[in-house]
RNA sequence: GGCCCGUUGGUCUAGCGGUGAGGACGCCGCCCUCUCAAGGCGGAAAUCACGGGUUCGAAUCCCGUACGGGCUACCA
């Protein structure tokens, strides 16, 4: 590329970081490390109404989370600053009084009703419903007057009369045209002055400097009027790129009735961000045709829009949730205790300042754990044994399990092979477990589960004997002499 | 209505004129095994939306049709 690339990212702060969203800023974020270049966030507060400074927030921080960094916008600064539209009304003031001096827009007193009725007519005629350029066809004069009787007025982009048809080559669509017939003088600023969004992000676009426009799907349609704003602008027209959108199962676009739709509610179902950026950088794009597990370094050291797909991609949570798994079962046990801790102290296993003596056993526990959960909140439940002073045994793990014939003296004859172990390591449990079977007649099977359910109050638990060492000696003979003595008659 | 875009197993996708249409999730079975997982092996699952062309040859190129989506605002 010859110039330097420079990309943008600007979401609406009308809510929160969408799924959506978040893959086009990914794609974005990607493109421009890639490519050495820029990765720009701007956010889109137009909209009054809507807009909030917390949703800005939320959505700065759900970024921040998934790893997606900026080099220019809110809380980073830059060269082609301000980075909310808010702020920039004098850019587009500028742009619109520039067009205003070379003719390509003219004012329109046409009133929204006429306008709606108009377009109702036209399109029950079918064909063309564009404005139907009445307030070009007024004479200097009477503009003039009306201009200076303050009538209310919006600005209309006049499309050239030489021009040709729209063609532009979308870098995932490739080429696409729009007919010029089909375009019409579209308003660019509203009778309060305000500059609408096809306007407004043009001008941004052209003043960032931005090269390559990555955004989704929705605005194809927008972009032939957005290359007649350039143009009018004498500015030079980015490369587009098209992202198709994200499904949900049923087929229609993702939203809440399809489950968690944003960034930060994954986050609090307890994903990885690593594993979130490797999913939503997959749902429409693939490195080759076998890679499925994808790293940040490799996302953006190869990520290219030629491999984007073009048609919309169906939101599967099932895969999100496996490729999350896959995540947590490759984090080294110490990275695996500093994600886990949260989630343990939230549920109120353990209080925070107890980690850094706890470290070392929570490192042990790690591994135990890390392959058996999909999601980080899952963990609690699963090693709530651990930290309980006494366990409440299952009903049906103690109907199923403890009392069967035999079992109460089994755990007997355990706790008294337990309570010998001089060494009280996993190696030296098993050894002396498996010895029990023997001594007792019941499968070993039988008594392993039996001391699963009095040490964990489950039938399923992380593996036995680690379990116990990790437990220790005391409280885990405690918690089988207990079970023995429930089950005593 | 008009204008654009899309269509490969249930899902995400590879494919870019000649393949047994490959991989991943999910599903099923077997193995491993102290439970659950993880892992290994194997399997079912795609008339490449449909119909016409072009070509010796089409999932791949062209044209229609159907279905889905987007835009058509003084919303973004």
């Amino acid at each position: 590329m010859p110039e330097s690339v420079r990309v943008r990212f600007a979401p609406s702060p009308t809510g929160h970081l969408h799924i959506g969203g978040a893959r086009t800023a990914i794609y974005n974020w990607a493109f421009a490390r890639r490519h050495g270049g820029a990765f720009v966030l701007r956010i889109d507060d137009t909209d009054p109404e809507r807009s909030t400074e917390e949703n800005t927030r939320a959505i700065l921080s759900a970024l921040r989370w998934l790893g997606i960094d900026w080099d220019e916008g809110p809380e980073a600064d830059g060269a082609y600053g301000p980075y909310f539209q808010t702020q920039r009304r004098a850019s587009y003031d500028a742009a619109l009084a520039r067009l205003k001096e070379s003719g390509a827009i003219y004012p329109c007193f046409c009133t929204p009703e006429t306008l709606a009725a108009k377009r109702e007519t036209s399109r029950q005629a079918g064909g063309f419903s564009g404005y139907d350029r009445t307030c070009l066809g007024l004479d200097g004069a009477t503009v003039a007057a009306r201009l200076a009787s303050r009538e209310p007025h919006a600005w209309r982009l006049r499309v050239p009369d030489d021009h040709g048809d729209i063609v532009f080559v979308d870098a995932v669509r490739g080429e696409t045209t729009f007919g010029i017939d089909a375009m019409d003088d579209f308003v660019v600023a509203r009778s309060d002055g305000s500059p609408t969004y096809n306007f407004a992000t043009v001008i941004d676009d052209v003043e960032m400097a931005i090269t390559h426009v990555i955004r989704g799907d929705d605005h194809l349609s927008n972009t032939p009027r957005q290359i007649l704003v350039f143009e009018a602008l004498d500015a030079t027209v980015p490369v587009f790129a098209h992202l198709s959108m994200i499904w949900g199962p049923d087929g229609k676009r993702l939203s809440k009735r399809h489950g968690a739709t944003s960034v930060e509610a994954y986050r609090e179902l307890g994903y990885l961000p690593e594993a979130l950026v490797n999913y939503l950088a997959l749902l429409g794009w693939s490195l080759d045709d076998k890679t499925t597990v994808i790293d940040r370094a490799t996302l953006t050291g190869s990520f290219s829009l030629e491999r984007v797909s073009r048609n919309p991609a169906v939101f599967d949570a099932e895969k999100l949730e496996w490729l999350n798994g896959v995540y947590l079962r490759e984090l080294p046990a110490e990275e695996f205790v500093d994600r886990m801790v949260p989630w343990l102290v939230d549920a109120g296993l353990l209080s925070a300042d107890e980690v850094a003596a706890m470290r070392f056993w929570l490192v042990e526990l790690a591994p135990l754990v890390s392959e058996r959960v999909k999601r980080l909140d899952e963990l609690a439940s699963k090693v709530a044994f651990f930290f309980a002073d006494t366990v409440a045994i299952e009903e049906s793990a103690r109907a199923k399990v403890l009392e069967t014939e035999g079992v109460r003296e089994a755990l007997d004859a355990v706790a008294e092979v337990l309570d010998a172990l001089p060494d009280f390591s996993p190696a030296a449990i098993e050894q002396a477990l498996r010895a029990v079977p023997e001594t007792t007649g019941l499968k070993p099977k039988i008594v392993f589960q039996a001391v699963r359910v009095a040490v964990s109050g489950s039938t399923v638990s992380p593996p036995l004997f680690e379990s116990l060492a990790l437990l220790g000696k005391e409280r885990s003979l405690d918690r089988i002499r207990a079970a023995v003595s429930s089950l005593a008659q």
